[in-house]
DNA sequence: AATGAATGAGCATTCATTCAT
DNA sequence: GATGAATGAATGCTCATTCAT
């Protein structure tokens, strides 16, 4: 891999301008293309997803593909710069650590529900990239980083505050949180047997984590209550 | 994948036929050649592994992989048997539900440090081959709904002699159980940025999830103790 | 390559109609296009170079090309055509054979200094499309045709009136001669190592070839007498 | 190009063992697809030729080539090998001087003449690689400078010895040679309009290059005398 | 039990060419 | 005059698989 992500054609962002012809299907062919790719990336892995297929998949040939793209990987890159450009993952406003947690959870929860695809395809491309370097992959684990940051800043200001407290240290509960996050949505996309809604486990490990969080009451009854 | 058949060639289970040369020969090339694609698999993903690798990592050449496996399917089918069978994923002993949950735990811990290869193997290839319906993954469903049952039959257990307290039904338990501690390997995995030890966090797991259990006590101030 | 009609869109010969600006349109476009391409494809072959690639040299785009030309192809046959024109490979005045081929090495002298580039050309397309037989083959093949017999005449004519003589007929010589000149000038284009300049030894050449066709001693220590 | 030429199947030099199959028409299939991609090379130029094309020569497919050679380019580097290998460009025997350079034109054209494709291989690459740095080109360029390099030092001999004289350098007249050379057969090799016989020129221009040399008269008419 | 040779289908990528605007 | 978008036919290369020995 060596996607740049440069010198490729304007385009993108033309999508509202020169809406006299309606065929391009109203967006832009690099956004199709994109969408398109993003869908079989995740739906069957990297590697196992064709140009071919990607092509054919918005009714066009290969060559439209490597018109926009300069390779597979860019392609591949351009959509991972695109999710993380959207991805929520700064910090929360919010009164306190709590309430800024909470606020962070249902930030996260909310494009979880809306994007699942784009969080599976973090995840997805994480785990098949592996022992890879490309920038590519540089991207996914920064916005993995940033996520987990996120958590330890905020429980590091709780502690600090008395609000929170627990046994672990804030790094590992933002990794434990990312973790295990990643792990209900894995299941979920996996064909969950059990869960036909993953979302509803994702609800359970934020409130188990808030109250597993709690300074005071540590835990009375309220451990793991479902929003 | 179609590598449904079981019926191969000689070898498999000649292992103590023919005692004559005790050098690599017979089982042992099998057991070579499936260890060497499981670590293979683990790292690089089924698709990116070529029968090649696998081979040359023995010191053999393609042929000889065909000899013992009808195809590169049939050997993953063969490790991801091996694995099956000497996966854990009964209900243990124990005089009550809490110590069950405990055992079950224990015996899963000890296997997940012992072979995280093979553990790795089970979360990789079920990624791998979401939407693919071949024996082999049947086999790897199989084992996660053992694991998933498992839990869920130990809470029932608990539940019902008023030990165990859930907002959560045990079968929403199980797959939370099992979600999480893929998650907490695949981090740790991925090269585990924050988590030096993804151990470390699979343990915090446990603890957490047994106090959140605990009907009467609730867990006190021990929520989330790492062992 | 299929260019063979001649009859390509307007522009070409409307040069000097529509002044109104004298920018780069026009006639321009098409010179550059020509100037770019022939650079190109002496620098790096006929296949190895593209359209693209000679479009962006003059900051246009492959769709300018084929508004100019038919096809790669015709582009090459522009140059070529253009290049035949330019090239002077009639016989020169002079009082007698010896001053004509004087006249004529010097002729070619100048031209070969002063564009290397077009007789390049020459040279490696002939050999790039040796096995073809397109009309840009024909008339690059004429021109070497033109070259030999230029010399062959001179030389018949002085071999006439005993002023020249060589072991070696008047076709062969032309032959040779034009043959030992594209070798000179290969060497230099290939990077020539031995010879910076290789003009020096396309003048050792013709000086050489001069003095071995000089009657006087013609016969004498047989300067080129075939083994 | 990354044509190591190195880590392949040992084959080569094996043909002659194992008699029994003649299928594999005597010679090994290495030599094979060496001698029928040398002859499309050669006769087509390197880029336009494909692999398919050679296999196809051979009754084989595509793989076969693949599983002898890693890529096209190193299929090439091991032909230039092999003709680096047999090319006779060391200084030959002789009493003196001059027989020395006798010898070394009747070796060289002894080979010209049993393998004048070897011979176009190496120009014909040396043009449509000109301007790339592999370390096929450099082998190419090697053996152009041994070429070149023997005429130098026979000559060098010669001018001190007394034997030889010219107004050009030993370098100078190397080049001289190698390029005069190279032009002759380009010549014939173009389809040769003029001349049948190759062959008969280049010993037209050993002649004449030997009498050029010659002391006695040397500056005399001033055979080569540059301009 | 294992190898070397070969196959064939598939895939990423390149590039001349077309065409509506 | 010129562009952007798209096509389709190659083309080099990979890899699972087969098979005679």
């Amino acid at each position: 891999m060596k996607a740049e992500a440069n010198a490729r054609p304007p385009v993108r962002l033309a999508s509202m301008v020169n809406k006299r012809r309606a065929e391009p299907s109203q967006q832009a062919t690099v956004d199709r293309l994109c969408d398109a790719a993003l869908e079989l990336f995740v739906k069957k892995g990297y590697r196992a997803t064709t140009i071919d297929e990607i092509a054919r998949r918005v009714r066009l040939t290969k060559g439209a593909v490597y018109y926009h793209f300069r390779s597979k990987a860019d392609l591949l890159d351009t959509i991972v710069e695109r999710v993380r450009n959207e991805y929520p993952c700064g910090i929360p406003e919010g009164d306190g650590p709590r309430e800024k947690l909470v606020n962070f959870f249902h930030t996260q929860a909310k494009w979880a529900i809306e994007r699942p695809t784009n969080l599976l395809l973090m995840i997805l491309m994480s785990v098949e990239f592996k022992d890879t370097k490309s920038a590519t992959k540089l991207k996914i684990d920064a916005i993995y980083a940033d996520m987990s940051d996120a958590i330890a800043k905020i429980v590091d200001e709780g502690k600090e505050l008395g609000v929170f407290s627990s046994p672990l240290s804030s790094r590992q509960l933002g990794a434990f949180y990312v973790a295990a996050h990643d792990g209900m949505m894995l299941e979920w996309y996996r064909g969950g047997r059990k869960l036909q809604k993953g979302v509803e486990l994702v609800q359970a490990l934020r409130t188990s984590m808030l109250s597993a969080l709690s300074a005071a009451d540590a835990g009375g009854k309220s451990t793991a209550t479902p929003t």
